[in-house]
DNA sequence: CGCAGACTGTACCCACGGTACAGTTTTTTC
DNA sequence: GAAAAAACTGTACCGTGGGTACAGTCTGCG
């Protein structure tokens, strides 16, 4: 049973890795037996077809990105009274952890399914789509509690405004990737944050 | 002749909506010629194999996206004096023409080529990798004109605010597929003109 | 021991990418 | 209007891959 988990989560390691450098369609069930030496029957075993794999993986990416935002932007606010320094600091943080990464961000399932659309079933899709709702519902309560504090300089929607954090990170793993340097997108962090720093923190020149 | 290019846009055209949907490798020679009534030798006629045609889509993709580009934030410049005045003008079209798109944006060739990268030979992901760069060169000059005469609030590095431009782009694509909604995009825009306006606007209030 | 979980082995079907190449129709050019 | 070039069609073939079906096996645990 233990012996059953670890295959299923090696399985899904080489998916992951194999679908964000090649698409979904392109990934072939026959390579990952392979790397994971194990035969197509056991593969099946474990996930009925390909959508499956890829519903698992989907909701096994998003549960592993909760837990980092949370841990950025939630541990940060409980350390800070205030909301736009905490906020500030995370996005600090986040811009870091970026840049740590060492050949890279992987990519994004989220961003891969968009452009795979076509290939997995309304389910797979739905649950894409709520995922992207939930963060633009998290950054939205963040920039809430920032509003009430500070008057924004520039009229702006705080849902575009959530959406911009990940719009940014989103385009940002694109750009490194197409211009194979990692430190674009923690760079486009900064510039987000920089925007939110001109946006809500009073003129001090 | 003149037939000849006709069928072999015809066959880009459905590549290029397929790939878009479904990713490089998932989009089988099989359902192009279908659509496009033709048999698979025409096809083979016309390209040589796969990846030609992948090179094929791309550089007729950037032609016609360096084309847009130019009418937007060339022929502006040309109308305005001032550099700043005319990017926001250009910023400003450009989402308006986003916003336009009866079906949202189809997507970016070089964002799916970042997300399919293993299936390219490496001449496919240099032209892609350049065609980056070259959009960080274009907005680069645009802001070295405007920094000359309105010095920015915050240091900023021009090179990562050109890249910006970019990486709203291609995040707002995805974030408009993933939500399903292709407003969006034409809302990152916005807010990436919004931040624009308060690095380089003088304060009025 | 018995049983469930975690597989292996074998055999099969169909679709697809790609190759090869000969033949045919259409279009252009002189 | 004939020759030449362009734009195809037709046929046959190979290997790979997704997916199905199902019987058999090994292994740890109560």
């Amino acid at each position: 049973m233990r012996k059953g988990r670890a295959t299923r989560e090696k399985l899904m390691d080489i998916a992951e890795a194999a679908i964000l450098s090649k698409g979904f369609g392109a990934t072939s069930i026959e390579e990952i037996i392979a790397e994971a030496e194990i035969t197509k029957s056991g593969f099946f075993y474990h996930f009925k077809d390909k959508n499956e794999l890829a519903r698992a993986l989907l909701l096994r990416y998003l549960a592993s990105e909760e837990q980092i935002l949370d841990g950025l932007f939630g541990r940060t606010r409980e350390l800070h009274d205030d909301p736009l320094h905490a906020f500030l600091i995370g996005l600090k943080l986040f811009s870091e952890m970026m840049a740590d990464l060492p050949s890279g961000h992987p990519g994004c399932l989220v961003a891969t399914y968009c452009y795979n659309e076509r290939l997995f079933d309304r389910d797979v899709r739905e649950i894409n789509r709520q995922a992207v709702l939930q963060w633009r519902q998290r950054f939205l309560q963040i920039f809430e509690e920032i509003v009430a504090i500070y008057p924004p300089r520039e009229e702006v929607d705080m849902e575009d405004l959530a959406d911009m954090v990940s719009n940014t990170v989103e385009g940002g793993i694109v750009m490194s990737k197409a211009v194979n340097d990692p430190k674009v997108l923690s760079r486009q962090i900064l510039l987000f944050r920089s925007y939110v720093k001109l946006l809500f923190l009073p003129t001090q020149n």
